[in-house]
DNA sequence: GTAACTTTGTGTAAATTCAACACTAAATGA
DNA sequence: TCATTTAGTGTTGAATTTACACAAAGTTAC
């Protein structure tokens, strides 16, 4: 049995944002080898005595200057040869982020960084591709059984923009009457008393998430759950 | 920025098993320290060369001669001081045996293993105890949209074995009738030419579960899927 | 050998949920 | 004021889910 162990530990996150009706992914180009000038996803090696979730954070602060408004593990990567240099095993998380953080303030450690759009994506350094396609999968499972996709609107929408953000991430027209229908019958979202004005049309009124009732709910054995065929 | 890291990197398994109507877990007695004679998860740490997977099913071997018959990740556990001697991240694994794999072999590593059910666990070493909890709550999810029960059943089967699977696992009552219905609906189970006589009582058809139906039907769009109140 | 017991196997009706579908309301701009 | 855009709303038939009880086929004890 061999006594020493030399393998690195380092975090890498996907964070989606969703803009102008697509959902976007958080990139940064690489200053170095291997891969350099290739885009990849944020993350680097974990500190000795840091939590995995904290270097995410710091992470994606030090590289990109995004704050993350859900922060959840997705999966660890671990094949021997994924790093051509090391063996480097990644613990990968899956973040979302509201428009109010999607400004970039990029720094020494990435030359670049850049929102995405998933269907416009380059190619990836390492295995970063097949990471993305996790997390993306995971995106599209959970909004159906948590209510996470609010985590990428503002605070206040319109309804119609909660019903675009699940179309696009799940890439299906879903029929508005029943969409709605079954959302409000969630008694989740709460009525502000402000109003939206499109550039035309009618004005549409704003709702907000009300997480409170939501762990309420949640408690009293409520689930969270919508499907369209 | 620190460049040198030395973190270790473990890989740890929850291996459930169903006998005389529990659910069990496999567990090894350490035998050094720390935590010298606690009860612990079969685990080590990886190799420099193979892959995680490869990690835990030779750790799994080594530990206690068995054999997995299903293993997916679980969740990577990385909090600073959860071993006291070095930061050791633990990669855990979430397995599942079929009755014709139960037998233990000790050998050198563990002084001892055992099938503990899980209302009868021992205090666990580490943060076994969480691990643990994680797999079962990933467990208890599963079986509802993943046909992945049937790993704990012998081959064959009769029906009423996966009804009380089930009702073990998700620790409640589930109607009989709507419980058949609903499987059968599915046609992924095939009947066989056999039976099972119980020590008293009706004999009973044995039924196999069809992996081959079930790949087809989810390309097609299939999607297992049980609920009960 | 029959009565008591145990486990398997099966159907229906009412309630609920889901799916499909189209028009009116309120604003803007030409 | 007419054309255009987006918001907002109900109904009906189909499908699914739930609740519920008794007969069938064997074993065991007397």
């Amino acid at each position: 049995m061999k006594i020493s162990q030399n393998i690195k530990v380092a975090v890498d996150a996907v964070v989606f944002g969703y803009q102008q009706k697509e959902l976007s992914v958080l990139l940064i180009k690489r200053g170095i080898e291997p891969f350099k000038g290739a885009w990849a996803l944020p993350g680097g090696l974990v500190l000795e005595n840091e939590s995995l979730e904290h270097a995410v954070e710091r992470e994606l602060l030090e590289e990109t200057g995004v704050t993350i408004d859900y922060l959840e593990q997705l999966y660890t990567f671990g094949t021997p040869k994924r790093d051509p240099r090391n063996r480097v095993i990644s613990v990968t998380y899956f973040g979302l982020v509201s428009p109010n953080h999607f400004k970039i303030s990029a720094n020494t450690d990435a030359a670049e960084v850049q929102w995405f759009p998933i269907h416009e994506l380059p190619k990836l350094a390492f295995d970063h591709t097949r990471i993305l396609t996790t997390a993306l999968q995971r995106l599209q499972n959970k909004i159906n059984y948590q209510p996470i996709g609010f985590e990428l609107l503002k605070k206040e929408f319109p309804f119609s923009d909660l019903e675009n953000l699940y179309q696009t991430i799940l890439n299906q027209k879903i029929d508005r009457r029943n969409f709605r229908k079954k959302i409000m019958s969630f008694g989740i979202l709460t009525e502000t008393d402000k109003i939206h004005q499109p550039s035309s049309g009618r004005p549409a009124k704003l709702f907000k998430f009300n997480a409170k009732k939501y762990k309420e709910l949640e408690k009293k054995g409520f689930h969270f759950e919508i499907k369209f065929a």
